[in-house]
DNA sequence: AAGCCTTTGAAGTTT
DNA sequence: AAACTTCAAAGGCTT
């Protein structure tokens, strides 16, 4: 993310670590400190984070001191101390950092009233006790965007899909032990589950040992492992060479590869991934035009959207995945360092098998796979972006009658929703919602194209000036209107953003994925003309 | 049908 | 070395 790396390199003497760069990115200039603080303490747990699972690798000795969650060497993997009820896999149905309102939700009561929702307790925006039970950032003062789409409106009464109460776990019959890892099977019930012959598409439930979700998705049969003395106890503590079961012979994994490839190749419905080829030119066509593809093994944040996204989707009844993605990047934010320690544990041994299975696999290897790979943002021709941005952000102000939605406005719901959430914020009377004459306002318009032109990290684009003081506040004022009280202090003082004790914190520390449309440095405020 | 959106992280490439 | 890019998942949406 150019973005990130930018922003982080200014100001965290380029260590990055990704996630907590855009922490500073609000930053007001009063608390400066206190947010580099926070910021730098981010940093250094989230690598220690990753050096205490890397430390571990190299030297072999299980989590030499750093944590003491894995001292447990039982089979199942993440097995880590148990949580309460409202522990990691159920927690996120209670806020854990509720707000200061008492509410669920980080808006006062008479402003959810002006937003046509419901006030008060039970319901909170859209997603009920969950992503939206952290509070936003202070700075905004408002909810996010996404809170705001009027089809989540909609969706409001919607039954979720895992009615059962938190604490009362939906598998009484099972141990405590495997009571977790049948709550890690629980949310990848949410999406179709292939036949064991279709194991590409598995449900991949990350929770579980990865002998058999990590096989199953790099096309192993899971039975091949299953009886492994070592592996699943072995998980915890890495795997190593001697741990790994044999690799399948290689016309296995020719044949995985091919079932696999094609599984997931664009276009191909999981459905149909498995069925015998219509026709065997084609088939063979397409296998010529691509090569068995071996997929990444995921990272620690794939695998925790892979665990969480089917709750995510049932709490707030988005089904939107960039809207998802946003919730759940904050919810990473939000998550323990513990918690977040066992994804990047599980991140860890999904490469290590990957690097048992596919030894001589190289991410390279998948680029520009099948060709497929888009045309991206900054492959375009500076006449595509740059030159031809103001001409979009004109166009932004016409109407598309027939939709609800501006239509050059690429994130077009979002548009709207950041029109409501500013209107709501304001307290003036929020101009139609998504009706087919809702325009993207200018301010919109221009909070939109900063952040194209920050994530398009086109320096050509005029969008995306040298960096000016006044562009921090000149988008502050078009997040909080003036009509609208000075926004809370972005970070309170000498707290740690990480610290769950902390509620405020929460949302400055998941600023990172907070609204697309919120300002970032370096981006001045043009007027579009 | 292909690509976009959106997130973080790993690993690759480019400067 | 730092910056930048691609790709992992997901599914609604747009073109």
């Amino acid at each position: 993310m150019p973005h990130a790396h930018s922003s982080s390199a200014a100001s965290s003497g380029g260590d990055d670590l990704g996630s907590t760069d855009e922490v500073k990115v609000f930053k007001d200039e009063g608390d400066g400190e206190d947010e580099k603080r926070s910021s730098e303490n981010l940093l250094e747990e989230k690598s220690s984070l990753i050096d205490w699972t890397e430390s571990e690798e190299k030297s072999g000795e299980p989590y030499p001191g750093k944590l003491s969650v894995k001292s447990d060497l039982s089979p199942v993997f993440g097995k880590f101390e148990p949580h309460p009820a409202t522990g990691f896999n159920m927690g996120y149905l209670m806020a854990p950092y509720p707000y200061p309102n008492g509410g669920a939700h980080p808006l006062p009561v008479s402003m959810t009233g002006k937003m046509g929702l419901p006030a008060g307790g039970g319901l909170s925006l859209f997603c009920p006790g969950g992503e939206l039970g952290q509070p936003p950032p202070a700075h905004m003062g408002i909810p996010p965007p996404y809170q705001l789409d009027s089809k989540l409106a909609a969706g409001l009464a919607r039954t979720p899909m895992y009615p059962f109460p938190g604490g009362t776990y939906p598998y009484p019959m099972l141990s405590p032990e495997m009571s977790q890892v049948a709550a890690s099977w629980h949310t990848p019930t949410m999406y179709p589950i292939s036949s064991a012959a279709s194991g590409f598409r598995s449900p991949y439930p990350t929770s579980l040992p990865i002998s058999s979700s990590s096989l199953s998705r790099y096309g192993i049969p899971s039975e091949l492992y299953r009886f492994s003395p070592t592996l699943g106890g072995g998980l915890g503590l890495g795997l190593g060479p001697a741990l790994v079961p044999p690799p399948p012979s290689k016309s296995d994994l020719d044949s995985h590869h091919s079932r696999y490839a094609r599984s997931l190749e664009k276009g191909s419905s999981s459905s149909s991934s498995d069925k015998p080829s219509d026709s065997s030119a084609n088939s063979n066509n397409k296998e010529q035009n691509k090569k068995p593809h071996i997929k990444k093994p995921l990272n620690a944040f794939m695998l925790y959207m892979k665990e969480m996204r089917a709750k995510v989707v049932a709490e707030c009844t988005l089904k939107e995945s960039a809207a998802i993605n946003q919730i759940l990047g904050r919810r990473w934010h939000s998550l323990s360092r513990e918690e977040q320690a066992k994804y990047y544990e599980k991140a860890r041994q999904e490469r290590q098998l990957h690097m048992q299975l596919y030894p001589g696999w190289s991410a390279r290897d998948n680029y520009g796979y099948g060709s497929k790979k888009k045309k991206r943002k900054k492959d375009r021709s500076p006449a595509e972006l740059g030159g031809n941005n103001l001409k979009k952000c004109r166009a932004r102000y016409g109407l598309d009658q027939q939709s609800q939605w501006c239509k050059p406005c690429r994130r077009k719901k979002k548009c709207v929703r950041y029109m409501e959430a500013l209107a709501a914020a304001s307290g003036t009377v929020p101009m139609p919602m998504a009706t087919p004459q809702s325009p993207c306002s200018e301010e919109d318009v221009k909070l939109e194209e900063m952040s194209d032109a920050s994530s398009d990290g086109d320096a050509d684009t005029p969008l995306n000036s040298a960096s000016s003081p006044g562009a921090l506040s000149a988008l502050s004022s078009l997040a909080s209107p003036a009509s609208e009280p000075a926004p809370a202090p972005r970070h309170p003082v000498g707290t740690n953003p990480r610290d769950a004790n902390n509620p405020l914190s929460v949302g400055q520390l998941t600023s990172q994925s907070w609204p697309r449309a919120a300002p970032r440095p370096g981006h001045e405020v043009i007027s579009v003309s």
